[in-house]
RNA sequence: GCGCGAGUGGUGAAAUUGGUAGACACGCUAGCCUUAGGAGCUAGUGCCUUCGGGCGUGCUGGUUCAAGUCCAGUCUCGCGCACCA
């Protein structure tokens, strides 16, 4: 008998799929077509670890097994390959980037065969070569046509050790996603994408997509639409001496209330207003002041007076201060009046003017109204700083601050009227009176693109003095990323592309005088907002993709990944949506259902570190003579995919047994000389069709471990029936169907397999197994007897014994009598097949 | 603080519609076999027990003939967001 040896196996079988192609596919009318794929890697230089062979066995399960029901299976892999670390290495060992890349991909691609995945490598994409990224620029230029790409001066985050701008997903706890430095904000003209656009699309079509629940809710979260006001207050200036006689004690001025009366007389209204935004204009009675963000643009100049040098000392203070430092809520706040008054549009009363660094300058208008009765924030405030505290909700509850909804009072006209009623009539007043409008607004920000970086893809535009910004046109692509001496940033805001001379000199392509290149490269998340879609026509020189070909596999079917629950998720949905209206795919959502992981962790439940030394090297398990069948298949045993999971090298090793066993079991039938025995025939039989059910209902819902543990079964099963003999034809159907539904795992074994059982054609093209009903049902079943909730018995019965017979049987069990005793059943219920419940 | 998810043997877990809790596997125990290996096979393994049975899915209640599953409350852990007005 042959040794089961997949170290001898598994190279085999590799080496037969590549030559023979044998997971290249083209469309075909005739079959549904299947398209799954991973998030494709970063190819790193410290290789495949296990988060990879985690996810790519989730990737070739669900292929093969829908390989195997006829569907036309697309499982494509790429390389995200623009990004730091890369240029980071380049810049310290003197390599280009490009070099490096090629190196490690190529190791990359080496350890990924050796894992069995049945990839089409045909359609092999790798972001950072010029046949690709020249059609991210094209897309980029699109944008631009449309609108949706523009340039913009303002303060963005700077990462001070990557020397390069961040996305706001990029910032993670104020901190660098990449090297977790602190960040600090700067001013600079920046390229952005106008996602902001697409957010109610965005939160639209949420809705309907297979897609975990958390990961919805953090894309939600992350768009955080809210519906409120913009209400506007009139600056109200104040003579000097006046506001000064005015200032309470403790730097604060004096309560609203003592200013109500002499608005009129002394008010001087300036052209100037402040427009606050609000969720909650129904408790506009009571802001007795109003909160400018330290950048808000009106924030020096209402600073008048005595007030004035605190403010600006204050707003120079405030805009140093990191994130971390004024994001923290366990902060005291703190804050400055500025010496002026601004009225309250509803009620006319005078309310003062602070500056405070917890309202933020980048959300809604930068300005709020304080509303210290109804929101926990501005009550803190308002308590340290005296300012007054006026109740507009009546909440029943004791609570100092009310933030519910409830009835309306000290509200004038709008007493008595729920909170919701009054804010419809409130914001109708304002928007009657010119005074404020209903505004929707997000949290989510325009997608900030340009990097201050060599290695990613050249952003498309050439600065002409008289036309401005011009789109490199599309003949003109792509712009080739110019091989260079020096990588490295100088900190001085600009790529090293900017000191490529030759590069940035260039022609405007309007008018033909001397123009300069843009010299930021784009986010890497750009290239990766459209690969799923260049899978599907990979090697198109003449356009980004052939719209039908995409139409025809696209959308993903499955996505697999642990990872970017924001930010790669929610691009690549916005560029879809973006090429839905440009009519270039005629879907609008590119992933139908999301298949997101959870974590493998070291076998001491914490984190896998190279720190720490607890690492698990995927290539040393197969090495280690497991082979890549048994960590699959592992890997998909250890639990629900969704879950987080701790690597134990015992339990692997129980899966390797059981590869083995039904190595083993195949072995011995195809050697087995003896006479037919037919004796189990029945038994074999039955419990080959309860498993093809089991394990194809489970793989559907991608149950992998339950999957798993019923090929266990059977195998156990087929051990027990197999002493007796084995006949040839019943024996061969049970062997069939274990080699064939054990394949989506080990696919190398069960190639070997299907070839000794005598079949020409490769495993992957055969046709699953089927079941039938009929063979499965028992002649006999047996049947739980509960007395008051307890079983006392358990009796068997045929399988056609009508309610009353069961019943019957049931009460006339020994030990079920026993707790009858002498009492008349009072209810006797039978849940056909299962069990007779009764009580007494 | 807000939102989401999860608490089941010594361990990873299973129970798809309320219907015999712990499938399958690891580990452990005993035995068999063996040219001795990190091999293979068989049986047992939730806890307690006076061997009748009793108890058992974080905790407290509730609904039901029947609850891991449904409802109310509560605790713990994990994740996401976090001064977003």
């Amino acid at each position: 008998m042959k040794r089961y040896n997949p170290s001898e196996i598994e190279p085999k079988w590799q080496q037969i799929w590549e030559e023979q192609k044998a997971n290249h596919v083209e469309i075909d009318p005739h079959k549904e077509k299947l398209y799954v794929s991973g998030m494709f890697p970063y190819p790193s230089g410290a290789g495949m670890h296990t988060g990879h062979a985690f996810s790519y066995s989730i990737v070739d399960a669900i292929a093969r097994f829908h390989r195997q029901h006829g569907y036309n299976v697309m499982n494509p892999m790429g390389w995200d390959t623009f990004g730091l670390p890369a240029e980071n290495y380049a810049i310290k060992t003197g390599t280009a980037p490009a070099k490096v890349t090629a190196e490690n991909i190529a190791n990359f691609k080496r350890q990924f065969k050796r894992m069995g995945v049945s990839i089409d490598w045909e359609r092999e994409i790798n972001t950072s070569s010029p046949e690709y990224y020249r059609w991210t620029q094209w897309i980029f230029t699109k944008l631009f046509e449309r609108g949706l790409a523009y340039q913009k001066e303002s303060l963005q985050w700077w990462c001070p050790v990557d020397k390069t701008v961040l996305a706001n997903e990029q910032v993670e706890g104020g901190r660098c996603w990449r090297c977790g430095s602190i960040v600090e904000k700067k001013s600079m003209k920046q390229w952005f994408f106008k996602i902001t656009d697409y957010a109610d699309s965005l939160l639209e079509e949420l809705d309907d997509l297979d897609w975990p629940a958390k990961i919805k809710t953090a894309q939600t979260n992350w768009i955080g639409k809210s519906e409120g006001a913009e209400i506007m207050f009139a600056v109200v200036a104040m003579p000097f001496s006046e506001t000064a006689s005015r200032q309470a004690s403790n730097g604060a001025p004096a309560p609203v209330e003592t200013w109500a009366a002499d608005v009129s007389e002394n008010g001087i209204a300036t052209p100037a207003n402040i427009t606050v935004f609000s969720t909650r204009p129904d408790t506009i009675f009571g802001a007795s002041f109003i909160v400018l963000a330290p950048e808000h643009p009106l924030a020096r100049q209402l600073a008048v007076g005595d007030f004035k040098e605190a403010t600006e000392n204050y707003i120079a203070e405030a805009v140093k201060k990191s994130e971390i430092d004024r994001t923290n809520d366990t902060k005291e706040k703190t804050g400055v009046f500025t010496g002026s008054y601004a009225i309250n549009p509803v009620s006319g009363e005078k309310v003062p003017v602070w500056v405070a660094d917890y309202v933020l300058g980048g959300y809604g208008t930068g300005a709020v109204m304080g509303v210290p009765a109804h929101d926990e924030r501005d009550f803190a405030f308002a308590e340290k700083y005296s300012l007054s505290i006026i109740k507009v909700i009546d909440g029943n509850s004791d609570e100092q601050v009310y933030h519910d909804e409830g009835v309306l009072i000290n509200s004038g006209d709008y007493n008595g009227l729920p909170s919701s009623d009054a804010r419809e009539k409130i914001v109708a007043w304002l928007e009657e009176n010119n005074l404020g409008q209903g505004k929707t607004t997000y949290k989510m920000r325009d997608w900030l693109i340009s990097r201050q970086r060599y290695w990613g893809a050249p952003i498309p535009i050439i600065h002409c003095d008289e036309h401005g910004a011009v789109a490199v046109p599309e003949d003109q692509l792509p712009v080739i990323l110019p091989e260079i001496e020096d990588y490295a940033p100088k900190g001085d805001g600009k790529s090293a592309l900017a000191r490529a001379e030759d590069w940035v000199n260039t022609t405007c392509p309007t008018c033909g005088k001397p123009a300069k290149r843009e010299t930021d490269t784009m986010d890497g998340y750009a290239c990766s907002s459209w690969y799923l879609l260049r899978y599907a026509d990979p090697r198109n020189a003449e356009r980004a993709w052939d719209p039908e070909t995409v139409n025809y596999w696209n959308p993903l079917d499955f996505y697999v990944g642990g990872d970017h629950a924001v930010a790669h998720l929610l691009y690549v949905r916005f560029w879809t949506h973006v090429f839905y209206d440009m009519g270039l795919v005629n879907f609008k959502e590119p992933i139908h259902k999301l298949v997101y992981h959870g974590y493998i962790n070291a076998e001491d439940g914490t984190k896998m570190s190279k720190s720490k030394g607890n690492v698990v090297d995927p290539l040393d398990v197969i090495d280690q003579g497991y082979g890549a069948d048994a960590l699959r298949t592992y890997l998909l045993f250890m639990g629900p995919y969704e879950l987080d999971a701790s690597w134990n090298s015992r339990s692997i090793a129980g899966v390797y047994r059981f590869l083995n066993r039904v190595w083993v079991l195949s072995q011995q039938f195809l050697d087995y000389k003896g006479d037919d025995v037919t004796k189990n025939d029945d038994a074999v039989r039955r419990s080959q069709h309860k498993t093809v059910r089991k394990v194809t209902d489970d793989l559907r819902r991608l149950s992998f471990n339950t999957a798993i543990a019923a090929l266990m079964e059977y195998v156990n099963d087929l051990y027990k029936y197999k002493v007796d003999g084995f006949s040839r034809e019943t024996w061969r159907q049970a062997i069939e169907a274990l080699v064939q539904m054990t394949e989506p795992f080990a696919p190398h074994m069960t190639a070997e397999l299907w070839q000794e059982l005598g079949h020409e054609d490769l495993i992957q093209h055969a046709t699953w197994p089927t079941w039938d009903d009929a063979l499965i049902v028992e002649s006999t079943m047996k049947i739980a007897v509960q007395v008051n909730g307890k079983v006392r018995a358990e009796i068997e019965v045929s399988a056609d014994a009508g309610e009353d017979e069961v019943k019957q049987t049931a009460l006339t069990q020994e030990n079920v009598a026993k707790f009858v005793a002498d009492a008349e059943p009072k209810k006797v219920i039978y849940v056909t097949g299962r069990l007779v419940s009764i009580v007494v």
